[in-house]
DNA sequence: TACCAAACTTGATAAATATCAATTTTATAC
DNA sequence: GTATAAAATTGATATTTATCAAGTTTGGTA
């Protein structure tokens, strides 16, 4: 992403003509950087207009990027944004009553953070970068007066939060039903899907995230975790090597997780 | 809730005074009927003025009462509308690939359904009536199209689904994270305190779900579930009588449940 | 490079809960 | 009211997964 740096040597013109220029570019970059993101459909919404993608651009604002185990919001913080992850990878955590954590997502390139925080006013989990991450933040109040104007806006917005809703629910089946071995395949190939949906290899990838956390998340041990992910290697079912992944038979993997038809082929972007 | 009934006798003059003065007894009703409902806020905002209720109240539709064991809506079945139960209760499930099915919430008076369908236009579960069950329907698209005119409506409706979001959350973790008995007592409380928040008793109620549906929600097995009652009953938490309950002892049960404090003394009705 | 801490893996054992089987209670229909 | 089916309970056993313990690998850093 380009960037013009404004200095103290510039005169007004100058900066003005900067601004412009600045202004121009920016709104490319948007739509460059918008286009794999699950926001794409509220950011560039078919008919959306100069007009309309500017206001929202004027909305969105790009923070500096998160260090590994840097918190983009902390457990009980006011709510004020959206996030969206533009590059990297966050985590979301609960501490539970016994002082442990509850890991409740994981969350890749395009993916919103914050949507459960609306209700109460203030985020009911803490998010914390797995690796350097890149985000930008969206001003619930803007985006809830910007919906006001554009319909498109506000029905995408209703859209990714029923989506949230529906996603949480197949993860709850996921919890209360499912073996070891179920969570662990559903839970590759969900982040295989995902990576897929954002324009990444579904076949081979990357884990940002720790078997602790993975384990958290599944309602598993960690030598439970680590034993399945054996096990997978031995079966053929993927090969595994510390966080590096490669799906060698998807098919299997969804018997095992024993997914529902409906997610099997979610080619929807959101 | 009164009801003029129109009859063939009454001359045109007379059924037109009959419909004004129905109009105004129904913008009656709605307000009581949705005192202690979730959508009270959303009905009717603090600034409500009569134009904009009787704008809300023309979209609600109030649908015949669903006989026990008969659905709301199937699996697949394309989403149009919101529901709010009014009175009785439903539970919604999802099938999964063994032929099983999945309960995936129970809806008590004052309650939502459809949420969790707004993103992909179909219901993901089936909502079916666990006994005579009134409801109240309101068309998604007329909702939309009224909250682009009422900030506060569409405030309201963000706020809801957010907090399904964050229910969602709650459930996952003691999916994941908990004891049977930590789960059943979680189970109590939320019903205790959803009573609580209509108005009923928290003390003492009748759970309308069978031990199976019980069981299927928290993923448990129906014996396992039956043995926590007795357990419960022995330890004095709780009166138990097939499906009349009496919670004895909510201190120990919190405990039990291992409760976060932020879900302790939720007194906001939504 | 070598050290240290953290993350991960592997094995043995214990605990929780599911499953199977039998019985009792309750609800529904004739 | 009785018959029959469904739901719930209780006990015995099997299975899964957690826990405990020990060892290995990895990544960061002096």
């Amino acid at each position: 992403m380009q960037q013009i740096t404004a200095t103290e040597l510039q005169t007004k013109a100058q900066r003005t003509k900067i601004r412009q220029n600045k202004k121009v570019l920016d709104l490319h970059a948007v739509k460059v950087a918008c286009k794999e993101c699950s926001l794409h459909q509220l950011c560039l919404p078919r008919s959306i207009n100069g007009a309309d993608l500017e206001k929202l651009d004027n909305i969105i604002e790009r923070k500096r990027p998160l260090k590994r185990n840097e918190h983009l919001f902390q457990v009980g913080e006011s709510f004020q944004s959206i996030y969206v992850v533009r590059s990297g990878s966050l985590k979301t955590y609960s501490p539970t009553v016994d002082g442990q954590e509850q890991v409740t997502g994981f969350h890749l390139p395009g993916e919103l953070l914050g949507l459960d925080a609306i209700g109460k006013g203030k985020h009911p989990c803490a998010a914390k970068a797995l690796e350097t991450t890149s985000i930008c933040e969206v001003p619930f109040e803007n985006l809830e007066s910007l919906s006001q104007e554009l319909p498109t806006l506000q029905h995408q917005l209703l859209r990714l939060m029923s989506k949230e809703i529906f996603d949480d629910q197949e993860l709850m089946l996921l919890l209360g039903k499912k073996t070891a071995e179920a969570r662990l395949s559903a839970f590759l190939l969900s982040i295989s899907l995902r990576f897929k949906q954002r324009g990444f290899s579904s076949i081979e990838f990357y884990l940002s995230m720790s078997r602790n956390d993975i384990a958290n998340y599944l309602g598993l041990a960690v030598e439970t975790v680590s034993r399945m992910f054996t096990r997978f290697q031995e079966d053929g079912l993927i090969e595994v090597e510390r966080k590096h992944i490669v799906i060698k038979n998807r098919e299997v993997m969804r018997q095992i997780a024993g997914m529902n038809e409906c997610c099997e082929d979610d080619t929807q972007v959101n």
